[in-house]
DNA sequence: CGGCTTTGACCCGCGC
DNA sequence: GCGCGGGTCAAAGCCG
């Protein structure tokens, strides 16, 4: 198992017609085995796919990788990938001299002052009351466009949280809502807790947290946390509190079982 | 009684 | 500068 360049990126890839979730291992592993240090490791062909909304394709678009396929559900989506495999992959894009259509964005204006890194995803009904933290209501809008109105939670586990949440009913696929996380917890306890290997994983990063967290965030590079889903979002345990309903959202729309998902441990 | 939802008012960034 | 749209505030009421 090799340990990678831990730098993570949030890459925004134009379709998800090339995914093939039962050939590939996406399992992301703990390995003990370097030093002292714990260090997470993914197979070489990792995705951890989030589904985005335009808007969020837009925010991403710098790092954009399009092959002009037809994106399955709405928009496109997101993946966290290894910049180790990045670089590969532009390497091997050197190296078959492939002139990709370069995407020079130039934001129109400038970002909102408190904007910050946000998730979107897109959830079944069902999959809305998994969710682990616990959130209090503090407003509601109607959104232009759209006939249904947009609800605004914040974390109600811990005074000072600065985490958010969105949550409004898709107006293309019935029975299906986009949840927006924005900003962190800054506490890493959710109010509840699912399964076993949930709880050891979270008690794990806490763990690094607490020994060795500036030492292993430098190993880190730096990126703009405003257009990067950062590993700080592993740290902060939310990252794999959300998991869950990633992963039940992926087998209920690819269709696969618990044993090919790549988001069950 | 504490924590929650509801809802109108307010704030702020952006486009024109 | 003004209007629009999205995000937040805060008072009032509800609920367990």
């Amino acid at each position: 198992m090799m340990v990678m360049d831990w730098g993570l990126q949030a890459v925004v890839i134009g379709s998800s017609s090339s995914y093939s979730a039962n050939n590939i291992d996406f399992s992301p592993k703990l390995d003990f085995q370097e030093s002292d240090h714990q260090y997470l490791s993914f197979s070489h062909e990792m995705k951890k796919e989030f589904f985005i909304s335009d808007e969020l394709e837009e925010l991403y678009k710098p790092f954009y990788h399009v092959d002009g396929g037809q994106n399955i559900l709405m928009g496109s989506s997101i993946s966290l990938i290894p910049k180790e495999i990045i670089k590969e992959e532009k390497r091997e894009e050197e190296q078959q001299q492939v002139v990709a259509p370069t995407s020079t964005y130039v934001p129109k204006y400038k970002k909102r002052k408190n904007e910050q890194k946000r998730v979107v995803l897109q959830l079944k009904a069902d999959d809305l009351s998994s969710d682990k933290w616990a959130w209090r209501k503090y407003g509601q809008k109607p959104i232009k466009g759209s006939p249904y109105p947009r609800s605004y939670y914040r974390c109600s586990s811990s005074k000072g949280c600065l985490a958010r949440k969105q949550v409004e009913q898709s107006c293309t696929e019935n029975g299906t809502f986009i949840v927006t996380y924005t900003a962190e917890h800054n506490h890493s306890q959710p109010t509840r807790r699912n399964s076993l290997a949930e709880t050891l994983m979270i008690d794990e990063f806490q763990e690094i947290e607490m020994n060795d967290h500036e030492e292993i965030k430098n190993m880190f590079e730096g990126s703009d946390e405003n257009e990067c889903v950062s590993i700080q979002e592993m740290f902060d345990g939310d990252f794999f509190a959300g998991l869950e309903d990633i992963h039940d959202g992926f087998t209920s729309s690819f269709g696969c079982n618990n044993s090919t998902s790549p988001f069950s441990f």
